[in-house]
RNA sequence: CGCGGGAUGGAGCAGCUUGGUAGCUCGUCGGGCUCAUAACCCGAAGGUCGUAGGUUCAAAUCCUUCUCCCGCAA
């Protein structure tokens, strides 16, 4: 066979892990990923872990600031496969036609359930106890083109967006390798979605990630899990966000209250029991275990008190 | 020059305004009490108070420099 050239398009961790794979058994030609965004407090313009993975790899990197006006690069390659992974730009239509194989997404849940920009992060908001990976063929919709592949996989009760998202990725990035092949032989036999079935993952906003007390425990544990390490809520008017907690069903009269404040244990009162904290980022400082906050703090001035 | 918080024994903090022998809650180690304990009691080790300079008789504390960590905003 002769020489194909693929395209990768994808921007964060996820996408890194797929390469990384993608690159051990096929040569990718160039990489199309987000600019580079100025990060933190210094404001340094840092690429994302795709471009730099493939810089490590000698792989030409295009950056398009506006994919939907500036794409002739990627047609100038007539490159035989397009494969994206968490890119974060609409493809335009131009772009999804040039590949002779096609362009295929590589996406973190099991289509036509949780399309769209944040797919892992909704199945454990939602409480999903099975999530996965489907491959499929990209049409101008986002995420509903036919799918190829498909692969699930158990949610467990300790994950939480970082740890499933590992997971995803190895997945996805073996289901990947494992898919090719068909692709490129045209031996797939790719299936529609079924639209009726289809719900949507929107991107985290920031008011997504208060933790809200008057919610049921079980919803605001999976919260938690499902916006890590980002949940936060405020304790004397300081952001204070929450990384692990536990749920413990109980009566209680009213919400938003820290009711248990000992040695070991913070407990917030929720609509059906207590949330405990175990392990916390006060403002200012580094996340640390309950027990560490609560051996520095003046507790009496909190017992009782509300919070948010 | 985007805004703000922080750096004090192994951990989490107080002390800084109003300079004057390093404190609290834990942990660790030793001893005691106890049928026993993550409980309680007694004792010990462990810190050049982030860096560099300045003011002062004297700096964790006041002034300046730098480094690092964290949140917001992008």
């Amino acid at each position: 066979m002769d020489k194909i050239k693929i395209a990768y398009m994808g921007t964060p961790l996820f996408a890194k892990i797929v390469l990384k794979k993608l690159i051990e058994n096929y040569q990718v030609d160039l990489v199309i990923t987000q600019p580079d965004k100025e990060v933190g407090r210094k404001r340094l313009l840092t690429p994302c872990p795709v471009k730099a993975l493939a810089l490590e790899n000698n792989i030409e990197v295009f950056q398009p600031l506006k994919i939907r006006n500036d794409y002739q690069k990627i047609i100038d390659l007539q490159p035989d496969l397009i494969i994206t992974c968490a890119y974060g730009q609409i493809v335009p239509k131009e772009v999804l036609e040039c590949p002779k194989y096609g362009c295929i997404n590589v996406h973190a849940s099991l289509l036509p359930k949780l399309r769209g920009a944040a797919p892992i992060h909704h199945a454990l908001i939602n409480g999903e106890k099975e999530t996965g990976i489907t491959i499929m063929y990209m049409d101008e919709s986002l995420d509903t083109g036919n799918m190829i592949s498909k692969k699930s996989l158990k949610i467990e009760d300790e994950d939480n967006v970082e740890t499933l998202s590992l997971k995803l990725a190895n997945l996805g990035a073996n289901l990947l390798i494992e898919t090719i092949p068909s692709i490129l032989n045209e031996t797939n036999e790719s299936t529609k979605q079924d639209d009726s079935l289809s719900t949507y993952a929107n991107l985290i906003k920031r008011e997504d990630e208060l933790i809200n007390f008057n919610d049921t425990g079980k919803n605001i544990i999976n919260k938690i899990r499902g916006t890590y390490p980002m949940a936060y809520f405020k304790l004397e008017d300081a952001e204070t966000k929450v990384l692990e907690a536990s749920f413990v069903e109980d009566n209680v009269t009213d919400p938003s209250y820290i009711t248990i404040l000992d040695k070991n244990n913070l407990a917030i009162s929720c609509q059906d029991g207590l949330i405990y904290l175990k392990k916390i980022k006060p403002f200012g400082k580094k996340e640390m275990n309950i027990k560490d906050y609560l051996n520095g703090i003046n507790k009496e001035s909190l017992k009782n008190k509300k919070v948010n």
